[in-house]
DNA sequence: GCTGAAACTGAGCTGCT
DNA sequence: AGCAGCTCAGTTTCAGC
């Protein structure tokens, strides 16, 4: 859903709801100069035209166990768009991968991999990569700080 | 806030809230078989403890006119405490940063970095790394499709 | 068209059992 | 934990700009 044509309003009410969608429409209205009923209303558009594509809780890793997070670049033997789109299929399905990025450069993939210790990693290495034929070199890194994590899009400047 | 104490309940109310936080009580009552009182009490316990750290909006990138995304690796001159934190610094503060992790191997930082354009890219390569003295060395992948994007925990398994 | 005000609806909260 | 009532945010209606 492309360039719908959004207001500096639209904007600074999608700056807030991005750092905290509780936040109730009174205290955004106070801030723009709008009514809680207006700001409702475009909030309201705003999803519908799904330029609030979701809504989510960010769950605390660690408060449920998990604990390790890795980077890892994906290289593939050979890039066909049958092999590439077998490879999404197979981490859209997987759990531990939190992201994936299919990028320009010597790899291919790139990966955030979210698991509860270094055995669930193994596991996870396994059933990706050493029993998958196509996946001809594959490089970790292991996170060791979070430093940033988020979603949120730069709606100024940018 | 490591290791809360969470039942098989607590767990199926977070994985309900972090595909869509917005998922009323009385819905996930009906699934786990406890009232929506019951849910709601939960849900705001797991709040206090910060097992849900923060609810945010998802904003389509494309919508708002910013339509590409980088992951950049980087390699600091030295790893000393005092240089590793002012890059964090910077990179927090920055609003192209999306995420940025510090991690093991022959880089140092991991960033995705969305930008309007290349020109804003350019921007942020130039502010971010040529204009400082710690940084050796960046390489830069550009993404060409987001095959999976989000910060959901993998609950079950792992 | 989009706004603000007011009435309506519905979900979250709280005290009680 | 469940139930019932209360509170408050979100929704809708309406009139005005």
């Amino acid at each position: 859903m492309p360039a719908a044509d959004l207001d500096q309003l639209d904007l600074a009410i999608l700056s807030r709801l991005q750092e905290d969608s509780r936040t109730i429409a009174e205290s955004i209205g106070a801030q723009v100069g709008l009514s809680a009923a207006a700001v409702q209303r475009r909030i309201k558009r705003l999803r519908e035209a799904g330029v609030i594509s979701r809504e989510v809780a960010v769950i605390d890793p660690k408060a449920v166990g998990v604990d390790m997070t890795f980077v890892v670049s994906v290289e593939m033997e050979r890039e066909r768009i049958d092999v590439l789109d077998a490879f999404r299929k197979q981490v859209l399905a997987d759990p531990a991968v939190q992201q994936c990025y299919y990028v320009t450069g010597s790899a291919d993939f790139m990966l955030l991999v979210t698991c509860r210790d270094m055995t669930a990693f193994e596991a996870f290495t396994r059933r990706t990569f050493f029993e998958n034929e196509e996946v001809r070199h594959f490089t970790t890194s292991v996170v060791m700080d979070r430093v940033k994590v988020g979603l949120s899009i730069p709606l100024t400047g940018g």
